[in-house]
DNA sequence: ATAAAAAATGTAATCAATTACATTTTAATT
DNA sequence: AATTAAAATGTAATTGATTACATTTTTTAT
């Protein structure tokens, strides 16, 4: 493999000038710059990254923590951090740490080795071992870590939640059950309150028992809509906290022959391309997954950079996306 | 931050000595380990990977390009991946490549510069500029370059085709069409090719207007559906290529108020999680998605040390999972 | 107790770029 | 044409680890 200073050789200047002319070509007159680039290509010469980034200190890789790459929401969401890193000169390293801080934290100290220059994370989690002290950029994205300075972009979940809530309550649904995510989680703990709130609003009284939590997978939908079915007097309508648990949840209505939304409402969240899809098609909140990435990616390089912030606690637009799995109440 | 010099201050070694500690300790007597282990904790060292990876020449990062991050399937082949790279000490770098060959051959650039040392191939493309001559690691997994002397792993597509096929023969479909994956792609040959011995072997023409090309998208599968089901005589069954395209073909089959499976069959390819959920459940082909990823990590790893591959075109199992989307054909 | 072999440690070169600083060349100004 | 300023180029140090080779220390065998 040809190193820069055989391209020096051949081009018949110094090391010095080769760089220049790779790194900052404005600062080397053209007929030299013409003289290098012949050489380069003479000589088939490609820069070692390795030794670029082991003498400018730099990595120009970022490392996203990721729950689960296999959950649709987050897929599209890595897909914005990609296209964005990709634009500012970034690569991008894949930590599926299956939500285990253990792992969270092997990824994140990346950092400190220089491997990576900075963390997006996707989970509430601060994923240092000491939580107090923050030294890598990282910026949250989706959910994020409440009462702690992580810069974090995600849509307003409350608002979300209300506006959902509000949505069946206009239907005519007063017994309104949830399937909730984890109840650590930050985002469950704000889609719950708004939930909560937009009940008090209407003057229901929120029931705990109303509540099942579940782990955002299908599985965990259907197991708990069947707890919700079964309890008396039987909700008429179950606001899911994502689409997949939505769907798990009408699968195991429609197995108890009760019809999607005659008999039961149900909605979900994210709107990840199966929901418009499903049968019945799912009312849901749609989230700019995609934005969420690129834009945690923008604000992670702004942090990076030492630039200061415009927004440190962005909040992007959602929209409630109105389907057929919600519909009028006609049970009381 | 504290450097290898620091610790062999602090320690009263040489920088020898701690290097050795840390990547070969027992080439260190135990007193010295000792003593070289409280200046790291002293020191808070953390080794620079970036100077190592430099020194050594080896970035322990492989890239893997993927056509489509979003795509579930996708997605549960990079768990795979990274579950097992992980083990293996690598970190993965993901290249969302949109199926777009500049950004294929950019990505696997990173092999020349050192960033990387192999490059995990999902797409059946050769990621290189001289599709001759291949010098750096590769492997493809799920789809695979024809002709080519590059290891992959996938199933059986003809044989799982194959065995789809008679399986709606055996419901007494006889005009069977088929949602296929894009056309120049190895695994949509190989699955037509299979489609069509079936055929041809229990004595049936195979119609090439029977045929209709997707792009694996939930939409493609609907529109698809579309022109062959207003065909005449109009197919009986649908062999899908994914599972996200047979939703899509069910969606609209249902939206022309047929029924899935008695007026139609619908068959699906993956066998992705929200397979078993859709209405009717997908019959479908069960691909080990997460195993394609480990066992290409796993083959990578051997042709990045230079081992000797066991096999250097693997094939995994395959399943046909019979479920309530296809059904008997009662209409001829 | 001594010689030989093995283990442990140290010295300093090395990896391939970038860049501060010095020097030379070119352009602009009087 | 001489002087000054600006641009271009070169020299060599630098980054932080690893490791070949040399040297010292410890262990083993006689």
């Amino acid at each position: 493999m040809a190193t820069i200073r055989d391209v020096s050789r051949l081009a018949g200047v110094s090391v010095a000038t080769v760089s220049r002319t790779l790194t900052k070509p404005d600062k080397v007159s053209q007929k030299t710059r013409e003289k290098v680039n012949v050489a380069i290509k003479e000589t088939n010469y490609k820069p070692d990254i390795l030794a670029r980034n082991f003498r400018t200190r730099k990595s120009s890789t970022v490392v996203v923590l990721v729950p689960d790459i296999a959950n649709p929401f987050f897929s599209r969401v890595i897909r914005g951090i990609e296209q964005t890193a990709q634009k500012l000169g970034y690569a991008v390293l894949l930590g599926d740490t299956q939500g285990l801080r253990e792992r969270e934290i092997t990824y994140a100290k990346m950092v400190d080795t220089s491997q990576a220059e900075g963390i997006i994370q996707l989970d509430c989690h601060i994923p240092f071992e000491d939580q107090e002290n923050i030294t890598a950029p990282v910026v949250n994205a989706c959910d994020c870590v409440r009462g702690i300075e992580i810069p974090s972009v995600q849509i307003d979940n409350i608002s979300a939640a209300k506006e959902m809530t509000e949505h069946l309550l206009s239907l005519g649904h007063k017994n309104i059950a949830v399937i909730s995510g984890p109840e650590q989680s930050t985002i469950t703990q704000d889609r719950l309150f708004g939930h909560i709130n937009s009940l008090n609003d209407a003057g229901i009284t929120f029931k705990t028992e109303n509540v099942a939590y579940g782990d955002y997978s299908i599985q965990s939908g259907a197991k708990a809509a069947e707890k919700l079915l079964n309890i008396s007097p039987s909700p008429t309508a179950i606001f899911c906290m994502n689409d997949e648990m939505a769907i798990g949840a009408i699968h195991y209505a429609k197995k108890k022959r009760l019809s999607v939304p005659d008999d039961i409402s149900i909605s979900g969240f994210d709107n990840i391309s199966f929901a418009e899809y499903s049968d019945p098609p799912l009312t849901t909140i749609s989230q700019p997954a995609e934005e969420f990435g690129s834009f945690a990616m923008s604000m992670l390089f702004d942090v990076m950079k030492g630039n200061e912030l415009e927004e440190k606690y962005k909040l992007l637009p959602f929209e409630l996306i109105k389907r057929k799995s919600t519909g009028i109440n006609n049970h009381d």
